[in-house]
DNA sequence: ATACTCATGTAACAGGTTACATGATTTC
DNA sequence: GAAATCATGTAACCTGTTACATGAGTAT
């Protein structure tokens, strides 16, 4: 129901096609709402029957043609409304959490891994919202931004899409200690206590 | 396909109804993966029908029989494989940010409101996780537990959790702070400057 | 040569959401 | 007396995912 809305706020930006929308959502939008570029296509194909975005197509050249997508007053109209109402609960799946979740008794070098991987994703979508947020605040410093621009809501999504990924860093750095250090513990259990049961991937 | 997987690991915990699981889900395993209770009965229905968990039907006196579900040797083993798989990238959808997005034509104090509502919405998640944080340690020091703790995977993702709701009182504090000095501004808009348009929340 | 970008689309299926239903029990 | 808890379930609908298809142009 409101990937509409992610949709149409998306078009605040000005024109766009399906395919730069694609992008805008794998690049920005999708630090709060994913979406696939299938799922895009057909929210546009309804929102242009409803009449909250208006469609021309754009003949060119060398290349397919394209319908580029711009927000309709009345869509202009719905998207104001829709800030009014109560947003729903966010939902998050996270694949990664769910094999973190049962690392005790799966494999650890194979989770491991994952977060590495999860921690390098996460600095690639650092260095692009650094980007992005220099592209938005143009000459400006942050505070004269925040304080005069038309637009700051790009810019406060953004600002909690790169905590939330410096936050990932910081967490994955803590757990690779945590769980190297039962690692190491679990190869060579010297002396005392209760070491880490299967902490270092067996099976059974 | 990993709500399989986040039942499962869930049911590491230990015997759970399809009403505990709900709960479980509800207070913290919802901090990676949400899912209704709809979701959770239709997924055990599969589950027992695949042989990954057991399930015994517990005659109750004054209230309506329960199923009560366990592990099977086939699930852990299959959770277990499930860990050495590529997860796929996180999706968050967060219908508050898609708001905070439009503010700039939206209504600025419902977005404002909305924010803090997400922000008690905050503060009661830490209670709750603290509480769980607390009975996952049990006597140990957190040190202690991380080192020779049998089952460190749900104090982990516990740990992302907290700082993940901690991240949010952050910005909403941050934000809000934003957001007012605009609206104030908006209000009288002495002197110079290109105040902020619409900012408090005009429709045009 | 090969792969990637631009630009869209169909179809089938899996997964998620909402509404409704039941019915006794316990707590406020 | 009303509301919340325990405990499940059906059905309909809406969303999201995956696979596949097309076809020219550009970059390596």
């Amino acid at each position: 129901m409101s990937l509409k809305y992610a949709v149409l706020s998306a078009l605040l930006e000005g024109e766009a096609s399906g395919y730069d929308l694609a992008k805008i959502f794998d690049v920005s939008v999708s630090n709060f709402w994913a979406a696939t570029p299938q799922q895009l296509y057909r929210e546009l194909d309804r929102l242009t029957a409803d009449g909250l975005i208006d469609a021309r197509v754009v003949a060119q050249e060398r290349r397919p043609n394209k319908r580029m997508f711009t927000l309709s007053v009345a869509g202009r109209a719905d998207l104001a409304a829709f800030t009014q109402r109560q947003p729903k609960p966010l939902a998050l799946r996270d694949e990664l959490m769910v094999k973190v979740q049962a690392v005790d008794v799966g494999e650890g070098d194979a989770v491991r891994a994952h977060i590495e991987e999860r921690m390098d994703w996460a600095r690639g979508k650092l260095a692009r919202y650094e980007r992005v947020r220099r592209h938005l605040l143009g000459e400006l410093g942050e505070e004269d931004f925040l304080a005069d621009g038309e637009r700051v809501g790009p810019y406060l999504t953004l600002l909690r899409g790169i905590s939330f990924e410096e936050e990932n860093l910081r967490w994955g750095r803590r757990v690779l200690e945590i769980l190297e250090r039962r690692a190491a513990r679990a190869a060579q259990p010297s002396g005392s206590g209760s070491g880490p049961p299967g902490a270092s991937g067996s099976l059974s």
